[in-house]
DNA sequence: CTAAAAGCTCACATCAATGTCAGGGGCAAG
DNA sequence: CTTGCCCCTGACATTGATGTGAGCTTTTAG
């Protein structure tokens, strides 16, 4: 497939694909004209690289710990789960921040809740 | 206080401090000379909105549900309750984005596991 | 064959929070 | 009074993913 229909089932734009390429997250062949083709098997890659910059790891860490150019070497592979391991402390930590964000919204939300109810008293 | 010890208490710079003043989430007295000067709930304060921040809730929206210098009308108290739910649903929607995206990482991790395994099988 | 639709590259724009620098006051201690 | 530290405003820089537009080529459909 082409980049257009790669674009359509991700929901990634165009550009953005060429970006994910550009910072070596997607790899493409290319045709004789220079236009990229696609497999199947790209359109889960790209589902991955947008679940993953969704939880705001940057590209470049991705591109760490995801290779897709570069062989497997040992070496490599041990770098890349240490910093998946680090990456994934991040994300619990995200979590934690999120989870506790959402408690202090719950509690401004029961205060907005109490002020109306008072106000609705006072007009009693 | 002034406004070194605040940046000193909560983490935030001076920079942002002023920045969060300037976007009507944080309101400071001024001495005669133009100086900002905070009280303790002013601490309180730039924390919860470091946790909106960092959850990624943009200063804008902080402001309409947070309000901290318009006097609180009932009209606008039920405005605030409706950004806050959507507020509230967007995080939790980002919580579970970025559980997926652990839950994915750790899928990864396991790959590399199981290939360090192999790779020192190959060694045997 | 021709026109529309889709691709390509390159380059510049955007947004939001923050950093940083410049030029100028304020205030306490020697 | 001066030295040093803190504060003020205002402006420009930064970062990262993405939008947008220009100018040009390829592919596809009629």
């Amino acid at each position: 497939m082409r980049i257009g229909e790669l674009s359509a089932r991700t929901g990634a734009s165009r550009r953005s694909l060429r970006y994910y390429e550009e910072q070596g997250l997607l790899v493409s062949s290319r045709s004789s004209s220079g236009q990229r083709h696609y497999e199947e098997e790209h359109v889960q890659r790209v589902r991955l690289v947008q679940a993953f910059l969704a939880a705001g790891i940057s590209s470049g860490t991705i591109a760490e710990m995801a290779p897709c150019m570069s062989e497997p070497t040992e070496d490599r592979a041990r770098q890349a789960l240490d910093i998946m391991g680090r990456e994934r402390a991040r994300l619990s930590e995200a979590i934690d921040g999120l989870a506790a964000a959402r408690a202090a919204l719950d509690h401004l939300i029961e205060d907005n809740h109490a002020y109306l109810a008072r106000s609705a008293d006072d007009d009693r």
